[in-house]
DNA sequence: ATATTAATTCCATTATTTGGAACCGAGTTT
DNA sequence: AAACTCGGTTCCAAATAATGGAATTAATAT
């Protein structure tokens, strides 16, 4: 067959990221998929398909239900705790975090550029009616998202390129950037302010301010955000919180060059 | 070779098992390692484990720094993200965790039992000065734990055997039950009584009391528990807890058997 | 009961992993 | 400066595990 390159996750590392393809479409799916369903999707000859259904079962990577749908399985947890206690930045930018939460009261995410998306690894959120981590490690897009603009931002023309390029755009709400020019004008202005919002473009009612940070090498990528309903949350609000939240972002990538720079 | 049969995460998934296992001694370790670390604990010939890395940093399973130490990557995040989210056994017991938190005021965990450790789920916490989600698929062990040892104490003679058999007991506090005889005569009392208890078994200054939840076929087998620390927390106040904690238990235990049981 | 669809097993072929050894580069010692 | 060491990387014939089409069995609908 063609050796067909995907940019993410396709083929390139083997059995290895076959196997790591097949977990990610059970695994992010919103709902359990059967045999069948995988099968769909994933491109494999069945028998292939249901050998790596069974070893990721196997392995605790996935769960095998009684109605022959797969889950997630929880060994992805324990893996990802790790993961999460571990990253170096998010330690380094966890007491900023808070600041920015007392200045402004808002809930604060902390997100990084992986690939095509923003990942977020931290967020400070005082009422936690909402349950709690609900947005930590999740993968949001970053045309539409005001960490994901930050992040765009600081990249340089080819890395930038490189994402925009096959970046598939989705209208989530009726203010999302939808193509690649738009995102670009929105972009140049953010590089000149160091500011980047959200006013609505990902979830209706949801606004944000956000900043870029990244270490010294610019190996990561990432940004600062206070988030709130719009409803609270006007436009004068978000300028108002600006200058802190580019103030905390500024902080954090010099303690970051500080902390990771030396011993690179 | 022998084919040495590993319990958990050895060989039996072939290439697949082979590269979970190393991306577990990474992604578990306490601190970075080097390749020269990896090679030392996994067994494998070099050039085989040089590839089986290389594929896990290709795929965003592991993270290769600049000073070639290897350390746990995003993307374990991402897809334990969706694990966490779509877990129906966390969605379902959610409601009971806040009703015990809002009885006690104290911290309450919810953890399921995977192989010979137990899995954090879920918490809930009101002030949250410790870091959110630290506990959040953290792996314990069953033997010293208020979650662990209630969820012993509902499964039959095979299952427990199979568990205590190769486990290894650990001392980490002078009250740890660190053999397998004084654990059994535990256990049987917390079969009577429906309770169990950590007397600072696990943790110093740490107590708690927990009840097993576990589904309509056993295939699921977990554990509640109010925790708090010791100065504050004495045996009269986690007796007094036992009842609310008892019967949350319960209520969870038949709502899932209401719930997940039906379908399958 | 029977037809239909879904899930699983089989096995000769094929491709990937394996693993020992050679190689490289940087720092140390003689 | 040459020789040595140490950690990391690359190579390639041999071994092994993955592949994938087809047959078999189980589950579900008619």
């Amino acid at each position: 067959m063609e050796p067909e390159r995907q940019d993410e996750g396709g083929a390139g590392t083997g059995t290895l990221g076959k196997a790591i393809a097949v977990l990610e479409t059970v695994a992010l799916a919103d709902r359990p998929m059967r045999f069948t369903d995988v099968l769909a999707v994933s491109g494999q000859p069945r028998g292939t398909l249901h050998r790596q259904l069974s070893h990721l079962v196997q392995e605790g990577l996935l769960e095998l239900r009684p109605d022959h749908s797969y889950m997630p399985g929880l060994r992805l947890l324990k893996l990802a705790s790790a993961s999460w206690a571990r990253n170096e930045f998010r330690a380094v930018a966890a007491p900023f975090l808070e600041a920015l939460h007392r200045e402004t009261g808002e809930t604060v995410h902390l997100g990084v550029l992986r690939g095509r998306e923003i990942i977020y690894l931290d967020k400070v959120e005082s009422r936690q009616a909402v349950r709690m981590n609900s947005q930590i490690g999740n993968a949001s897009p970053v045309y539409c998202t005001g960490v994901g603009k930050a992040a765009l931002s600081v990249l340089d023309e080819a890395a930038l390129d490189a994402i925009l390029s096959g970046l598939e755009f989705r209208r989530f709400t009726p203010q999302t950037l939808a193509d690649r020019a738009s995102l670009l004008v929105e972009l140049a202005e953010i590089r000149k302010s160091g500011i980047a919002f959200d006013r609505e473009e990902h979830e209706p009612g949801i606004r944000c301010v956000a900043a870029p940070v990244f270490d010294a090498g610019r190996a990561l990528v990432a940004g600062v955000s206070v988030t709130g309903p719009a409803y609270r949350v006007g436009q004068e609000q978000l300028d108002d919180w600006a200058p802190r939240v580019s103030h905390a972002a500024r902080a954090m990538t010099s303690e970051l060059a500080a902390r990771l720079g030396p011993q690179r």
